[in-house]
DNA sequence: CTAAATTTTTAGGCTAGACTAAATTAATTT
DNA sequence: AAATTAATTTAGTCTAGCCTAAAAATTTAG
């Protein structure tokens, strides 16, 4: 039976290990869990005992698969949930992370699969980010930063880097929701903004928020 | 912002407070969280600091009005998931205790109010025991245990007394379920057990298990 | 390829929440 | 009313999970 801390820096290891062939550092999950090195040091120290992680000193540390397991099913708890919330019970997406980090750490696999047939087998958690199956298996679809599309391209929004309620709450006021087709008419080449067309209207957006949208070409 | 354990006290005090106008004994919050006479003390001391119970050295405890109000919000919550569990998820009323514990302590309070409305508003939680209303109001029903019914007389099942997985599966087995009308059709002196009809069907059960039944006189 | 800078680990301390054993207070019995 | 028993609290210990400060290892730069 792990803790909250433990399974918290299990999910911390693996969003660090996406796209990280070597090492986790001790650091970088440090700061994604906001606490301290050595809090974590001595936490991977006990993941190493219990075999969730492979670890040598100042080395970083990388999920065993029971670890990456253990991990995506925390992730699925988290997504279920937040499935739930947004599809049962009036949430929007950006109320539902806090709520979700706590749900996730329920114990039980009846529950988890019984909500899982309630919401009818959802693949994408509300801000379009895969669920996984029950086996630990992770669908990921292929996708692009708006900011990567030329001129006169269109893209399909699927998915935000940044899952920040502040930037969620920007996208509802300019109406890009999950699904929206966007098409580049401009690039600025001064600060890098750029011009959008969607739907009717068009709006002109920051580099910064282009890089936190994940588009599918069309 | 309250702990587990905090939460989990307050509960067993408001608990062993029904009928109980002087204070609730050290040992018997101990026996209700399985836990020793001197972890109580010590809560004691922390929640009386918080201002949840007045707590005198040697002279039992008593929840203040918030201490009340706070441990309602915890049952509110306890049954609020534990009707959603079988009502949404298909589980039994044998299987929702120990998960309803964990669910018990997720904070927010549009969650709680979110699901109650989700729920339709429900009174009584699938053992029969009332809801607490957000603003910690509970309804108790009169209720009788099986045992006091007469010879002739015929209750209502109403709720348990007993919600141990191992009477409520006993209940199953011999079809007893809640809303079913029980009529006392015969007493056996020697053993104290008793004949009971429901429906079509005539058993006998033993006085343990009629001090476990609450009903009301129809 | 050494020296400085950075990262990580060790050492030691703190709090919450549990415990056992011993001391104290309250209740009961004779 | 004193003595015994029972209940409660105090004292001191332990573990998990966090921390700061200092030491050690690794990486980077000159």
């Amino acid at each position: 039976m792990l803790s909250y801390s433990e399974e918290n820096h299990l999910k911390a290891i693996f969003h660090l290990s996406v796209n990280n062939e070597s090492g986790v550092n001790t650091n970088s999950i440090a700061s994604k869990m906001n606490s301290k090195a050595p809090s974590v040091t001595e936490m991977l120290k006990k993941l190493s005992e219990k075999d969730l992680v492979v670890y040598k000193k100042y080395q970083g540390v990388l999920l065993t698969d029971f670890g990456r397991k253990t991990a995506l099913s925390v992730i699925r708890k988290h997504r279920l949930w937040e499935v739930f919330l947004v599809e049962k019970l009036n949430f929007k997406w950006d109320e539902v992370h806090d709520i979700a980090e706590q749900l996730e750490h329920i114990k039980s696999e009846k529950l988890t699969n019984e909500l899982d047939k309630f919401l009818d087998y959802p693949t994408k958690d509300p801000h379009g980010d895969p669920i996984p199956n029950p086996a630990g298996f992770i669908k990921y679809t292929a996708k692009l930063v708006l900011s990567d599309l030329l001129i006169g391209e269109t893209g399909k929004f699927i998915g935000v880097k940044d899952s920040s309620s502040t930037f969620l709450k920007y996208l509802d006021k300019r109406e890009i929701s999950l699904g929206s087709n966007i098409k580049v008419l401009h690039k600025e080449e001064f600060d890098e903004s750029i011009q959008i067309g969607l739907d009717e209207t068009n709006l002109s957006i920051s580099v910064k928020s282009a890089t936190n949208i994940y588009v599918t070409k069309l």
